[in-house]
RNA sequence: GGCCACGUGGCGGAGUGGUUACGCAACGGUCUGCAAAACCGUGUACUCCGGUUCAAUUCCGGACGUGGCCUCCA
């Protein structure tokens, strides 16, 4: 089954080759660690999750290196960090920051079924890297030292030579528009308004360290250096997917591209680069400044990670999502229905459709209408299809719990007495057995005031058995 | 202002130059003491206006709407 991904470079779906199918190489962008992550960065987390997956049975599981950052430095966290340790000296206090973030985030991702990236590397340990790229772009042109400042210039990138990229080809726009669109307060040190900064001096009491390039005061990093130098670490000069939220097309991916592109002298980065569309919450903005926005933490509270999961699915990765709480109750239903279905089969082979829906650029929607027809088959055919249905599942990082576990979860939520619900029911099934339906319709309508609903049914003896769920 | 994406039935959401998406909800049936669940079945769609075409929801142009990005700031 061939792979096929959007390449938002070339603007179109084409057959994925990996450079290498002994080691599949995939970066993406992961938190910078100053706040709770919320539900619009666990998009990218999920849907990057099923692509690693899909790559791991596509090229087996040891053979893709999925690389996803943890941005440690950055004016955010000191900031953070000066507000809610102000008794600390910075760094401890940014060292307290990060540390306690990065806890919060693995926790989250845990409990929204995503696999551990293969490395998940920290800029404060990459200094040494983003030294040497910036090294290597001052030495070959493209960037030059200003008043303390690495700068990066996009105008010498284009007038360099034929063999790098376009500068702004990734976010599909020219240096003139740009420079047409420049701010007026270009910083003075600048020699065009388009420059980027690569390394900047830092402020007294401020991470840093020592500069590259010959500049005798210490600084910190650029915003887009650590990821050239992550990736370039951990995968290579070249690699073959990098992804990302598209907030961060331009100017993080461009800047990442043009980084990497010119201090290594060529013409791609990264083969393919991806990136998923945003979210919106109840048919707002989710904006921080008005406050909507949801945190994954207190989606997780109300719902089991699964659920968000497949919520995030239920759209292809590149639309944008309405994030309402009534699609989550539907996502919810169909969860419950399919552990109902599949939770207890075994099984280890997906199902072709699945793969194949996948395979057609992620499209996760697709691969949900194969899981209901897939549904159908393992309901009334045997333990075959259920096996095939639940592997199916397992692909995508659904259903990892049993059906016990599930409705127990669920039941522990709401709060309700199982004893007690049971002792109804023994009441009801006595009350039926000399037709007293009068009760048995009472207890009933006390049981639903509660939040309980019954299923009347019959064993393989032909006794009235009756199950009962959280409503 | 520039660039880009999106606009599908009550709701969510794929896809396609001519034929059923799918799911939820709704409705009808089977089952049931009655329900619920389950199973079977049914209906309603492609923002608007032009153009291309034998034929457009699908291609092209425009309008309107929604969202994103427009740099050293998140």
């Amino acid at each position: 089954m061939e792979l096929r991904l959007y390449d938002t470079l070339t603007k179109e779906k084409r057959p994925f080759t990996p450079l290498d199918p002994e080691n599949v190489r995939m970066y993406v962008c992961g938190p910078t660690v100053y706040d709770f992550a919320h539900i619009g960065n666990a998009r990218p987390v999920i849907v990057f999750d099923v692509l690693f997956r899909l790559l791991r049975h596509v090229y087996g599981a040891g053979h893709v290196t999925y690389v996803r950052n943890i941005t440690d430095v950055d004016d955010k966290i000191n900031l953070r960090a000066a507000r809610d340790f102000p008794g600390l000296p910075l760094n401890e206090a940014i060292r307290k920051v990060t540390e306690l973030t990065e806890r919060q985030f693995h926790d989250d991702v845990d409990a929204i079924g995503s696999l551990r990236p293969t490395v998940e590397p920290r800029a404060t340990e990459h200094i040494a890297e983003m030294r040497a790229i910036i090294e290597k772009l001052v030495a070959g042109g493209f960037a030059y030292v200003a008043e303390d400042h690495v700068l990066f210039s996009p105008q010498a990138m284009n007038a360099a030579n034929k063999v790098l990229p376009r500068y702004g080809a990734l976010g599909n726009r020219s240096l003139d528009e740009m420079i047409a669109g420049a701010r007026v307060d270009v910083a003075p040190y600048k020699r065009d308004s388009t420059d980027f900064v690569l390394w900047k001096p830092a402020k007294p009491g401020e991470p840093s360290w020592p500069s590259p390039s010959g500049i005798t005061t210490p600084g910190r990093p650029g915003w887009h250096i650590e990821c050239s130098a992550m990736a370039w670490k951990h995968l290579g000069e070249r690699f073959d997917i990098h992804g990302g939220g598209i907030d961060l097309v331009f100017p993080h991916h461009e800047n990442e591209l043009a980084q990497t592109c010119c201090a290594f002298r060529a013409d791609r980065m990264a083969n393919v680069w991806m990136h998923n569309g945003f979210l919106q919450v109840e048919s707002e903005k989710m904006s921080k400044s008005t406050g909507n926005f949801i945190t994954i933490r207190e989606s997780l509270a109300e719902w089991p990670g699964e659920v968000l999961r497949l919520n995030m699915l239920k759209t292809h990765y590149r639309s944008p999502i309405d994030w309402t709480s009534k699609s989550l109750e539907e996502s919810s239903k169909t969860l419950d229905d399919w552990y109902a279905v599949a939770a207890d089969a075994r099984g280890d082979r997906p199902a072709d459709a699945v793969i194949e829906a996948l395979s057609d650029d992620l499209n996760t929607a697709q691969t949900i209408t194969a899981l209901h027809g897939l549904r159908h088959a393992a309901a009334s055919g045997g333990e075959r299809e259920r096996g095939e249905f639940a592997a199916s599942l397992r692909l995508l990082g659904l259903l990892s719990m049993s059906a016990a576990e599930w409705k127990g979860r669920k039941q522990q939520a709401s709060g309700i007495d199982a004893q007690q619900v049971d002792r109804l029911l023994a009441d009801r099934t006595a009350a039926r057995a000399r037709k007293d339906f009068k009760e048995s319709d009472r207890i009933r309508d006390e049981l639903a005031a509660m939040g309980v609903a019954i299923k009347d049914g019959k064993d393989a003896d032909g006794k009235p058995v009756t199950t009962w769920e959280i409503a």
